[in-house]
RNA sequence: GUGCCUAUGGUGUAAUGGCAGCACUAGAGCUUGUGGAGCUCUCAGUACGGGUUCGAACCCCGUUAGGCACCCCA
């Protein structure tokens, strides 16, 4: 009986996938990897538009565009941003070159850039360089809001010449204003100062003694820092170590008489400059690199939860790490991403891109389309901006797409008007047409687009 | 890496175990040389793999992707 039970089952199943066969040819379709997104022509005009603010800010001010590799030796990340930070211990992504040696892809770019600096002897130039980049950074961690594997930055950096306190103010102010031209609303700067290496030693060793009495009120994560980590129990969201928190010593007061008037001097760019900033004592960078300034830019009030749109600071000892001597540096990089996030919230203008006044080219007969091309090229030299779609049959057809991409003029070239050598210029809006011989068109239409 | 939620044409949605439908978009036509309206037609979908069932878009398992939270961060 249970034989033939079986049997029953067999047969249905291979009669089910039978009749599946015809219809399951389809297969999972691909997919771009996770956390990575294709960027479609609409949303690249929002970006160019994004990069056009960025340039026009950035090249007043005397950066100068740089590119980096995708691709770094290991050993720059591991030096730099820190062996023990998650970015670097756990997500980035690695590939085995064929040497042996490992390369990874970048997950930020300020090493890369200031391995680059000392790499080509930009130390020599004129200091310091001021260098600006966009370009995407890859970090292997889970996707949500705001956080992608494949993510765009757009950074810049002040590196060499004496770490005046004003370059700091300088790559705050450009970031700031940059935020203000985009129109993200409520910008709110966060800034700190870690201080030196020596400041922070010191200051981890009391910050320490005062968690050692409590560990008995703060969160697992933080007991784990305080082997790890400990900076970073002073941003830790938990309520359980908020008191612990607040009663801890501040770094502000534990710093060197130099780090102080360097911070003190910033904060007085700041002001004369009018960029708006709160004090955040707590504020601390996960990046190794950093020293004396530290800061965030949120939009919002800035709570504890928020992304940043903008992060960065200062870190004079990072080229002395790539084993040269001590250069000062700083910058900051903000998430394109991000960025964009919050205008489709706050500025959804931002995203419709008003039309340019353009000409539509349509054609009418096999005649035409053969003496077409010449004719386009003609047009682009004379930098008339151009629609066609030479693959279309019908008139009526191509002048739908001239009105559905809001074309001002169309011109009309038919067989009557290859033979004799002119052409149609039509007006969009009243429907009037005039006919102008070719020789005469560049100047017709360009007088008809004022 | 861990936990919770989600997945239907290109887009937005309906069908709750019983015929996969609607709107928009796109393409063609009405009009083979004159657009925006209207009408007609067409393309196109249950993410993938398995299971339960007479029968699965729907229930179960796995995979993939998306969202949220943790960790961390631009």
């Amino acid at each position: 009986m249970p034989a033939k039970g079986q049997m029953k089952k067999e047969t249905k199943k291979q009669v089910k996938r039978a009749l599946k066969k015809p219809t399951s040819h389809k297969k999972q379709i691909l997919q771009s990897p996770k956390g990575m997104h294709d960027i479609l022509p609409g949303g690249m005009l929002v970006r160019e538009k994004l990069y056009k603010s960025v340039k026009a800010i950035f090249e007043f001010y005397g950066f100068n565009r740089i590119e980096t590799p995708i691709l770094e030796m290991e050993e720059l990340f591991t030096k730099t941003v820190g062996e023990n930070t998650d970015i670097v211990e756990k997500e980035m992504y690695a590939i085995k070159g064929r040497g042996g040696q490992r390369l990874v892809m970048r997950p930020e770019m300020t090493a890369s850039i200031v391995r680059s600096y000392l790499e080509h002897g930009l130390h020599r130039q004129s200091q310091p360089q001021y260098l600006y980049y966009i370009g995407p950074a890859f970090r292997h961690e889970n996707p949500q809001a705001g956080r992608y594997r494949q993510f765009w930055q757009v950074g810049a950096e002040i590196i060499g010449g004496e770490g005046d306190p004003v370059y700091d103010a300088q790559i705050i102010l450009i970031f700031y204003k940059l935020l203000e031209e985009l129109k993200v609303k409520n910008i709110t700067v966060g800034i700190n100062s870690i201080g030196g290496a020596v400041d922070r030693q010191n200051y981890k060793k009391k910050l320490l003694e005062h968690y050692k009495d409590h560990t008995k009120e703060i969160c697992k994560n933080c007991v784990r820092r305080m082997k790890t980590n400990p900076l970073r129990m002073l941003d830790c969201k938990n309520k359980v170590c908020r008191g612990v928190i607040e009663e801890a010593p501040i770094i502000l007061d534990n710093l060197s008489t130099p780090s102080k008037t360097h911070f003190k001097g910033v904060l007085e760019f700041l002001d004369e400059a009018n960029i708006p900033y709160i004090l955040r004592p707590r504020l601390v960078r996960g990046l190794d690199y950093y020293n004396k300034t530290v800061f965030e830019i949120f939009t919002g009030e800035g709570e504890d939860s928020q992304l940043a749109l903008v992060a960065g600071g200062r870190y004079d000892y990072l080229a002395e790490t790539l084993g040269k001597r001590s250069t000062a540096g700083v910058g900051a990089a903000m998430g394109v991403e991000r960025v964009l996030e919050v205008l489709e919230e706050q500025n959804p203008a931002f995203g419709t891109v008003r039309s340019k006044k353009s000409i539509y080219f349509a054609h009418v007969g096999q005649l035409a389309k053969l003496k077409s091309l010449p004719l386009l090229e003609k047009l682009r030299q004379a930098n008339l901006p151009i629609i066609s779609n030479l693959g279309k049959k019908s008139l009526s057809n191509q002048l739908e797409s001239a009105s559905k991409t809001d074309a001002t003029l169309a011109l009309i070239f038919g067989q009557k008007e290859v033979y004799e050598d002119n052409i149609i210029i039509r007006d969009m809006k009243t429907g009037s047409q005039e006919t102008v011989s070719l020789e005469k068109i560049v100047k017709a239409v360009k007088k008809k687009l004022k």
